[in-house]
DNA sequence: GTCATACCGTGCGTTTTTGCATGTCATACC
DNA sequence: GGTATGACATGCAAAAACGCACGGTATGAC
């Protein structure tokens, strides 16, 4: 009784999508692959290891068995590729950068550019995905993040401290101005439920128009003057047609983190991409914060646990 | 960057036995087969796993780091294995038996012949080892061992007590019994570098004629009268033209046990091979122990940890 | 009821992988 | 110096794995 590993590896793709087609995109392979190493699998160990539905294959107690310790496997074959990468101090091959969508182009671009004219031997990949990819599992090399907590495990770098302002077309601006008790209408992100405390103490009168799951859908909105939106200033300051509103100050704000795994963190190559990105976002410190010109000592600060 | 999991257990394949043709020996493929699938690895690793040198391949540094994560894996895929195995109730297919060769003879093979007739379902594969197979990595399901300590983290039960005797041809003992300051002539177990301690005080002109690293050997070089063997009793007495050396009293020796992981122990298979065993052996206990008939109450005792 | 979609199973041709036979090289031993 | 052995490389044919196309079934929308 042995078993193909790579069969392992498949019932683990299978239990995680579901469906034997999502199980072969995952992999890159035909679904009626992934079906014939099940079948080899279930062979194998002389066991039952999906319920075959039309709706699709669903694990028995014995799969999801087997797609844990493949889990398992997986992370041993993970911690083994950050470690063989790890060693890698060569400036060509791959490298795999993700950051927010809406700060790459206006900030992440110009480093790119500057790291593929300094280096046109690697192979830059620019993930633009608001998503947290799973550095462990290598789904990328190096990432730029916006966030208070950025990764616990990881290494990481603060690129900037950052403030949020209250942005919103003029003509919204100025009736707040003008009538301070106004009804003020506020454009929310989903993942925050109500308007910021701090603006309700002051204009409490406001009120939720809409909740958008999408950030650009949520500038645009703003700059058809919809309402009120609360995002970064270096986001409001650089979007056209809006305008801070005055009354409500700035409020500190989650800094941006250049984040990797330890394993890899003292690669030529992500050595190389860092010695770019954290002195450009240093000479643009003061587009994130609002007292601009003034100096903090506490950029750039190591962070690792 | 993604790797194929067989070409990783090939790799470790391939560090353990330290050639090609080994290694294909072990994994049951052509050796061929590992050179290309240590190519591929070779290449999806970007990282050089092995020294190509006339004398067969030797693992670097990161090949070294290979095979130790590839071991981890396999290290889970045992512990699938054995819990998918667990989990099995049924009374047929394969079970792996392991017992010392000189035990199967006389005491296994009634066993075997009883299980087999009684679940004739159940391929039974008798592995006659002297070697500790192990049980972790499913060498086999059931080992019966003659050890002090049968197993660290395995299940198992106490099958008999045991005693050693002296034994020799009928003109050595007669010889020792006309005149005790004759010299003693002892042949040895490789794994023992000196004669009996208790054997040298009661006859202090004992000396080590020779060394044997095989016992089926030993004994054949006993009745051939070239010295006295120290052996199990069970041994001793029913080998034809050995008699014991009566002024050497029977000494406790390593008990018989029958051992299995915890994981598999209760399976239906292992469950019925030891309703036969267990029985039988305390049927012919006293064939082990010095004092024929009487009753110790420690017999086929619990053993765990 | 019909259409569209998203599953799964099966048969066939193609690609990839594998095993075998042969060749080469270094080492050890007569 | 010649020979035997054990290791690795290479080329080719067989075998296995794979992808694709087609057919069947359940579900949900209109």
């Amino acid at each position: 009784m042995t078993v193909d590993w790579d069969d392992l590896k498949t019932v683990l793709a299978l239990v995680r999508s579901g469906s034997l087609a999502g199980a072969g995109t995952a992999l890159g392979i035909n679904y009626t692959t992934v079906a014939r190493r099940v079948q080899r699998a279930e062979a194998a160990m002389g066991a039952v290891l999906f319920e075959k539905l039309p709706s699709g294959y669903v694990a028995t107690e014995t799969g999801r068995m087997v797609a844990d310790h493949a889990a398992q496997m997986e992370g041993q074959q993970d911690a083994l590729l950050r470690l063989v990468q790890g060693r890698d101090q060569s400036l060509q091959g791959n490298l795999v950068i993700t950051a927010p969508q809406l700060l790459i182009g206006p900030y992440v671009a110009p480093v790119l550019a500057a790291f593929t004219d300094a280096h046109p031997q690697i192979d830059l990949y620019v993930k633009a995905s608001n998503d947290l990819l799973n550095l462990n599992r290598r789904e990328a090399d190096l990432a730029i993040r916006i966030s208070r907590t950025p990764g616990d495990t990881l290494k990481g770098l603060r690129l900037a401290e950052q403030y949020t302002g209250c942005f919103a077309s003029p003509e919204i601006v100025a009736r707040i101005a003008k009538d301070p008790n106004d009804p003020i209408d506020w454009l929310i992100y989903e993942s925050y439920t109500d308007i910021p405390a701090f603006a309700r103490a002051i204009y409490p009168s406001s009120r939720v128009r809409m909740t958008f799951d999408d950030m650009v859908a949520q500038i645009g909105a703003a700059q058809a003057g919809l309402g009120v939106v609360r995002m970064p200033l270096f986001l409001g300051r650089r979007t056209p047609g809006l305008v801070q509103v005055p009354n409500l100050p700035p409020q500190p704000y989650a800094d941006i983190w250049v984040v990797g795994h330890p394993d890899v963190w003292r690669t030529a190559k992500l050595q190389a991409f860092r010695d770019i990105l954290v002195p450009y976002f240093r000479s643009r410190r003061s587009e994130f914060v609002t007292d601009v010109g003034s100096d903090h000592p506490k950029h750039a600060q190591s962070h690792q646990n």
